[in-house]
DNA sequence: TCTTGTCAAGTAGCATGCTACATAGCTATA
DNA sequence: TATAGCTATGTAGCATGCTACTTGACAAGA
């Protein structure tokens, strides 16, 4: 259990094809899950039991948002999500692996949602 | 059996985002397996358990290219996809669902392999 | 002759993606 | 008050994706 856990928080995690494009996504400012599956079209059974792996493997954090700020809106509160270094490093190696990942979002993280 | 079969050719049949992509790959011109996979980065488990699904669904045809010419270029003979006018009718289905897959490919299909 | 590498396709078993729901909060309308 | 729609997240069970192999053809090198 905690060899495993240590392996793979170690060494760049290597993701589904799907799940690098939802790391990619954080990191091109599409911070929580209802943005991320409005600019993928990927399902919310696909996104965010992804969301919970890549945060269970560090790639990613999150954090609630304050039920305040979300009133101030009339919505819903959001759970927001940010890359991890570890995230950065794994995302770079997918772009290795995955060429056409590259062409998804402008090459310069943009603050989108 | 039948009456499932019916349904799935009549309507567009709703493709995995990576299925999509694979789809739009053969339609950009890489028409075998190999090429898709090289393309892409998806992996050989993937490519062609879904080439095959692709195929059962009437989404894309194939024919194996004669010994006589993989001989002459001193390879193994490969497997060429091309797609049915149901696949292009799925693929743009596709597009409108997963609004990042036209960014995948140029927007006219090249010869490519 | 055997080994290694590339091209090309294939596949069992496990991990992940997706359907089809669910919950919940807010607003607007009937 | 009930319904509908939008925003936001979540999840069981089935379909699909991926690892880790396999086979096979060809060429080059030991």
């Amino acid at each position: 259990m905690l060899h495993s856990y240590t392996a793979r928080v170690t060494s760049s995690a290597k993701l589904s094809h799907t799940a690098a494009m939802i790391l990619q996504a954080i990191h091109a400012g599409h911070v929580y899950g209802f943005s991320v599956m409005e600019t993928t079209g990927l399902p919310s059974g696909t996104v965010y039991p992804a969301l919970r792996r890549l945060e269970r493997d560090g790639l990613i954090g999150s954090q609630w948002e304050s039920q305040r700020i979300a009133d101030a809106d009339q919505r819903p509160a959001r759970k927001y999500y940010r890359i991890t270094p570890a995230g950065k490093i794994t995302l770079q190696a997918s772009r290795m692996r995955y060429p056409l990942l590259a062409r998804l979002f402008p090459v310069s993280a943009g603050g989108k949602a």
